[in-house]
DNA sequence: CAACTCCTCTACGTGTCGTAGAAAAAACTC
DNA sequence: GAGTTTTTTCTACGACACGTAGAGGAGTTG
């Protein structure tokens, strides 16, 4: 279960948050608080890459996108933890009971539409 | 989100998996397999006690214990994706999206129970 | 082609984790 | 209770991940 850094996280929120590919320079602009490098953010890049959480497109200003959504990636997670559990019901058992009221509902509505 | 490395997923294994407390000694048995130094064995303790997974009673030959079970881990550690993510009715679709029909017959039945 | 921008390669510092020895502390044995 | 064994603590080191970025080459632009 590959897990992402501070910075490798930072950049993957931009990614998420563009609407489209986009280019180093860009990310740098976005990460400005930080302070960071234009070679630091490429290092970055590359990085997600290989984890397999990046691509870029062969223009030449190199422009990146994330491979899946911030939601998809987060429901991923969400199924990685359950996956390797052994015991799923129980690990769903207790996730349900934790969940509020308002998720809880939609939980059920979800669940409602297909009658699987 | 503190994670956990390879030996100390190992160690929380053993330590999910015995009911009641468990003596370093008895770990490093369980743990044959990897040769582990009984003082590697305390570290990792002394490291997930430090991480909050585990605890040890005052007794003179220490014994561990998990603070929470295999199940509540788990379950937390979905929460916790799912409490960072801006979009959880989004999340929660994705997740929903991917389980498989047992799991959703049974998440169903979870959520039936109590008319919130 | 000269100047500029962008990308790749390489490298270093720091933190985490697996690993364990040395030595102190406690327990056990006669 | 002195000697021996077990347990615990303290300290350390190598490997690897990640933040960080310089050097230098590749590509773009005027």
């Amino acid at each position: 279960m590959a897990s992402l850094g501070e910075l490798e996280r930072a950049v993957m929120d931009r990614l998420w948050s563009a609407d489209g590919p986009v280019a180093a320079t860009e990310l740098r602009a976005g990460l400005a608080d930080r302070g960071v490098a234009l070679t630091t953010v490429h290092t970055v890049l590359t990085r997600l890459e290989q984890k397999g959480f990046v691509t870029h497109d062969e223009a030449r200003p190199r422009r990146f996108t994330a491979r899946a959504s911030r939601e998809d990636h987060a429901a991923e997670l969400m199924h990685e933890v359950l996956g390797q559990a052994a015991d799923r019901q129980a690990v769903l058992a207790r996730f349900v009971g934790g969940v509020d009221d308002d998720e809880a509902r939609l939980l059920r509505e979800l669940l409602a539409g297909d009658g699987r």
